[in-house]
DNA sequence: GTCTATAGAGTGATAGAC
DNA sequence: GTCTATCACTCTATAGAC
């Protein structure tokens, strides 16, 4: 069981924002030091190197997971499928009230970090996957609003994708449109399941 | 008018593919140098700073966008439709051809780069709007078999924010299942948007 | 245009006192 | 657990000969 204590917390929240906005390389350990108030000798006390940091980062962020996005969203929404949507919808509240500059926490260091630390990226996967269960269950509660030959696992990853590349591209522009236009896109892609499920019902 | 020569094409060149495999940061101009058998001296004959370089690869991929990717896939298909999923298989069979390791070179560039230097960013956003208008093009060209109130400028978006998407996924995991899972959804729309089409048709 | 040599700054990481 | 001091290295970029 990993120590919890208040100088290893600060280290892993500033890093964590800092890698969020510049990137892995794009930060020194000396900005982290000097903006979470912590010294060299305190940072190696806690993580071997760099990397380790990077990787309580990526742990943390799949325990955060279902308390800062999947629970207040459940909490908003009674509905699977408005479920899925507000999902989506906490991802543009957050990237609208950061000017489109900050994007996806994992997808950022996802494209960085991909082909240079294996265990990196296995644990970005990891956490890429925790949120498609996520969204994979809400597809499951609706499972009766779906298309009996679509696959809800596939589903679960094509909402991440519209997700993801909303992001991508929101940020790079630095407009909310092209995320917009993802979430447009997806919304009648489900209406057309649904439509498509109900007269799948009437045949039967 | 810029100059070509040998050297600064082999430098775009092999920057450019290092940069795309283990991003900017990561690579670093000595590596550069050995791999392209050049030294220093020309490098920066030929640009002021590593970002120039950078700068001048973007300019190489939009120059290139038409002939490497849309020009091949116009020849393979004759149908809009199925042009816009000649271009993502297309992504489709060089993910493949590299174990899923590298991804799109924009891509990766743009989450890595968005916060860091406003003139690059602009410039990624600019081969993502050509790659989009070009999309666009053909989505114009099936205008009679897409419903009327489909936005084919956020259709075009969705179309990149499936690839980028289904690309960062796959590269995360290694694996082409999440990609593939966004190409069958985003097919499983088209033809849902033409049989909407259709019965507008048979409305009017 | 290309070369070598090197400046100058910053990096991750370590050692040892407290 | 936290501190300071510092090592050893790498990086981008420059200078000046050829």
């Amino acid at each position: 069981m990993t120590v919890r204590s208040r100088t290893r917390d600060a280290l892993i929240e500033t890093a964590g924002t800092l890698f969020w906005r510049q990137g892995y390389g794009a930060t020194s350990l000396t900005e982290i030091l000097s903006q979470a108030g912590v010294t060299g000798g305190s940072l190696y006390y806690f993580f071997r190197r760099k990397e380790d940091l990077l990787l309580a980062i990526l742990d943390r962020r799949l325990e955060d997971l279902d308390l800062q996005i999947f629970v207040p969203v459940e909490a908003a929404e009674a509905d699977p499928i408005e479920r899925v949507f507000g999902v989506l919808g906490f991802y543009r509240a957050f990237l609208e009230s950061t000017q489109c500059e900050m994007g996806c926490p994992i997808g950022n260091l996802a494209l960085e970090l991909a082909d240079l630390h294996p265990e990196v990226r296995q644990k970005l996967a990891q956490v890429f996957d925790a949120w498609c269960s996520r969204v994979r269950k809400y597809l499951e509660d609706a499972r009766s609003q779906l298309p009996h030959d679509v696959d809800l696992e596939g589903l679960a990853q094509f909402v991440l994708t519209v997700m993801e590349g909303g992001l991508m591209q929101a940020r790079t522009a630095r407009r909310l449109e092209p995320f917009d236009a993802g979430v447009t896109n997806l919304r009648r892609y489900f209406d057309a399941l649904q439509v498509s499920a109900r007269s799948e019902d009437r045949r039967s």
